[in-house]
DNA sequence: GTATGTGAACTATTTCACAGCT
DNA sequence: AGCTGTGAAATAGTTCACATAC
């Protein structure tokens, strides 16, 4: 009966509600109505237990016998991932990498607006980049205060990456999605979040390889 | 004494293992000849039980009471994760991060090269990104074959992307980077990664706003 | 009958702690 | 003295199994 909301909820199982949350749009759009966590998770590519539980983190949404309501468990979900609040976000180090993410439409879509763009080399100041005016590295302190930057995005190169981490932090950022393929180091009360497409796809391939002994 | 080599090695320490690789490849550039597995975990943000752990799997590196040969250890690591072998990799679905994928000099420096981008409009066939020529995606089988290519990238929109996998997995293709968010059915003999930019900042962001209550 | 919610069991992964080597 | 290698313990995360609800 009772739920289990006094636990601590793993990474995991909020970047899984993300997904649910995805999901669930998608259905409520062609006014289905009614999901089980079995069909749910078919759909996602997770057992209906994981579904379940996931759920079970934040109370009890479904009703015995029939499933989930789409539309209320959509609301839910919602709240709980506070979808309504809109962030600004900082992108630093600006390549190709920068412009595809700076065009990319599902930022918008999820309550991410890319804000801002810095660099510190002066052929690239001033330049224009998605609509964007490329800013100096130095401004960036004051562009977090004021346009309430909460999200700082590295897509430097790995060599510049601590510095800009570093400035990032200086700035008051407390959230860091970085593409640089480095070992950075931030304060305990900093999130980073690694991207590492190399990596990645050597991981990928590592299993490829072995797999064909 | 005896090593754990029977027992099945979790994804997890391959990929560190590449950032181990990574860290002593620039050690030895900077022609430094031991490390310990606290200094190596310093530098990578990992414990130094995590390193010789890590290195276990595959077995005895180390010197008791110094620590590790850089150079060995590199070299080791290398034939571990078959470094020597280059893969050939086809982009499908070009947009920008297409684009700035076939522009990373990453994968070409880690054993991995484009060799094909596919698109299904008519617009993008025949155009050059990157040096490379956009193919028509009905083509994908053929240049699998002949290129022998062995991993593909999904940059194509959510909506198309479950396509592009069936054309993937029924081109051969045992190994799947996915951009697009949407969660893919392939068969189980195919490994699939999914990258999901928005969700991994959505995730991001929602323990941002939990720590501020 | 069908599907949820959840302790208990299980599995995977990390960290501890220390014996043993140089 | 310093550092590796590794069982054992601890922790995290997933799956099982079933009582309960509709």
């Amino acid at each position: 009966m009772g739920n289990n909301s006094k636990k601590k909820i793993p990474h995991s199982v909020i970047s899984r509600l993300f997904v649910y949350l995805r999901e669930l749009t998608e259905l409520d759009k062609l006014n289905i109505r009614v999901i089980s966590s079995a069909e749910l998770g078919e759909r996602t590519n997770l057992s209906d237990t994981q579904v379940r539980k996931d759920l079970g983190y934040f109370g009890q949404f479904g009703v015995s016998g029939s499933g989930y309501n789409i539309f209320e468990l959509k609301n839910t979900l919602e709240k709980i991932l506070t979808k309504d609040e809109n962030l600004n976000v900082a992108v630093v180090g600006i390549g190709k990498l920068a412009s595809a993410l700076l065009a990319y439409p599902g930022f918008k879509e999820h309550g991410l607006e890319i804000v801002s763009a810095f660099d510190k080399s002066k052929s690239k100041i001033g330049r224009k980049v998605g609509g964007i005016i490329i800013q100096s590295i130095d401004e960036l302190e004051k562009a977090v205060k004021e346009k309430h930057i909460v999200i700082g995005i590295i897509t430097s190169s790995a060599q510049s990456a601590q510095e800009v981490a570093d400035k990032l932090v200086n700035a008051g950022i407390k959230c860091i999605l970085n593409f640089a393929p480095a070992a950075l180091n931030v304060p305990e009360n900093v999130k980073i979040k690694d991207i590492d497409l190399s990596r990645e796809l050597e991981t990928l391939s590592y299993f490829l390889k072995y797999k064909n002994k």
